[in-house]
DNA sequence: ATGAAAGCGCTAACAA
DNA sequence: TTGTTAGCGCTTTCAT
């Protein structure tokens, strides 16, 4: 463990033999100083180990090299959420930005230069804290409370599910139900508004439920044991939260249906788990680190000015076809 | 979006009448002001909406109010990180410290009080940046390189086993595998010790097998379809990586075998999944929310000399029985 | 029990 | 093209 070191701007500016000002300005912006007494002072600074106190930095210019981010929590268990972190980071190293984590509302105002906020529920009362703050605020999804994002990544869930409507539609699948919850923000409303108006244009009686909150799984499980009996003809399912194929599987097989034959399964999200299940389960694949990734870039584009407030971007998604629903 | 809050101390301590030093005593240290001017300037204080500036107190106690988090990426897909992750930040917010969490190798020296590194694995060359930083490093488990870390958070995983090791031989199991890898650092090589030992007590044969590197679950599944044709006596698999007991499910079964009947099956990760299998897998609950507050706190207690360097901390772990190893 | 003043390391005016 | 000077907001001596 070596000792802290003390190597201040101060200390380049002597060993290259330049004033302060010099010496920042070389670090820093261009234009200023020559190339030579640029590359000098670089290479002072290099051979010297310097690296900027952040928090002089930050006193003097209002900023804090931080971003903040908040990923809910009640849906911890979610492999989905750790690659959007890990997204989050990689774009914000490359920035040169630190990511902290926001959980509960912090007692002192926040030490930030903006926030991504993944999937923000408007139920949530540290999202809407967090939207209220004084600085640029992306989202991943669309926030459906009164505040409005500065920037937001979203994707076309709709088109995509209707995509993977209609390939079960050519397999042969006539009475699919969709299990999501409008609890979880927009994700879920706009499943169910897409599922609706495809079994409108195909003429397939809605066949819907929401899981009630909670443990996702469990509560998926219960819904596939009351469909069942209530609607015998159900073919093909569809599960919104993540885990929650996995969990319907036990449940269609327990009451004698064969996954993949009898009734079709899909997941509205990828993970490596369903692909280990028997059968695989075909899954809508969100790409969370690149939403992640995506999130923050709109985030740094927002702060320097490159991308304007209200910025919504697009995150391209996809279905992986498993034989959950490739039947023969 | 209100504009930013320039309520510095100055304005805080004329508006209440006294000088800067004293509205920063009053609102700090004790013993130094009269109750008095005390409730007068909080009260003052929060009136304002006063937040003191973290980058000015940072400069000037040369602190910065931040721990540093770093957790391996090949892991990613898995909750239990993400459930340490969030025991970190709950137990640092509690403590007023921010959380940044470290992926790569940063350009510019790390601005934090310490470091918590989940299961740093001795081959990750971040981990050896971090491990020599000038700030105090708690791990969750043992390090394997040469440094050291100031403070460990460690479980008895061998205790576990050898618990679990022994109901399986009560439920009848005489030929047990266990698929454990190294690379994973301390942890991997706990569990294959304990093993071997448990064998030799036992008078078994240690059957072990080592999951190439890479994707854990689909490793796991290629190491049963090797076990089962060279040792088809084998009657019951512990399976290390998480999620890993879920890939060796289907290729138990596509061998021909009942989990829960003809081969008991246990996990060392335990995790939702592993309820909603078929059977549910017994398995070893690591506590990672737990884990990671516990680490934190033990961070805390490094810096505010509470807890001496070299602490080593226990974190009780225990066995979920489950229908994979309980037959009949 | 309280003030005054110095200065943490840096960047941005203002000079030269 | 470069140097000088003034703070950013706070904590900490040192003096009352």
């Amino acid at each position: 463990m070596t000792t802290a070191t003390p190597v201040t701007l101060i200390a380049v500016a002597k060993a290259a033999g330049v004033s302060k000002t010099t010496a920042s300005d070389a670090l820093r912006r261009s234009g200023r100083v020559s190339e030579a007494t640029r590359v000098l002072v670089a290479e002072t600074a290099a051979r010297l180990g310097y690296s900027p106190n952040r928090a002089a930095q930050s006193l003097r210019s209002a900023t804090t090299a931080t971003i903040g981010l908040h990923v809910p929590e009640i849906v911890t268990r979610s492999e989905y959420y750790m690659s959007f972190v890990f997204g989050v980071v990689d774009e914000a190293t490359r920035h040169e930005h630190d990511v902290t984590l926001l959980t509960a509302r912090r007692a002192s105002g926040l030490r930030v230069d903006g926030l991504v906020l993944a999937d923000p529920l408007a139920a949530d009362p540290v999202v809407h804290a967090l939207m209220d703050a004084a600085v640029p605020v992306v989202t991943c999804e669309r926030f459906l409370g009164d505040a409005r994002a500065a920037g937001i990544v979203a994707s076309d869930h709709a088109a995509v599910l209707t995509v993977l409507l209609d390939q079960l539609h050519a397999a042969g699948a006539r009475r699919p139900a969709l299990i999501a919850s409008t609890a979880l923000g927009d994700w879920g409303a706009s499943l169910q508004r897409a599922f609706r108006e495809w079994c409108g244009r195909t003429g397939v009686r809605v066949l819907q439920r929401e899981p009630a909150f909670g443990s996702a799984p469990a509560a998926t499980a219960d819904c596939v044991r009351a469909l069942l009996p209530a609607d015998p003809d159900l073919d093909a399912l569809i599960c919104a939260p993540d885990g929650s194929a996995a969990a319907a599987l036990p449940a269609l097989r327990d009451a004698g249906r064969v996954v993949g034959t009898d009734v079709l399964v899909a997941s509205c999200v990828d993970g490596p788990a369903l692909l280990l299940t028997d059968p695989p389960v075909t899954a809508i694949d969100l790409h969370p680190r690149e939403a992640g990734a995506a999130c923050a870039r709109l985030l740094f584009d927002l702060l320097d000015g490159s991308a304007a407030a209200g910025t919504v971007r697009e995150l391209e998604i996809g279905v992986h076809r498993r034989r959950s629903t490739t039947p023969g």
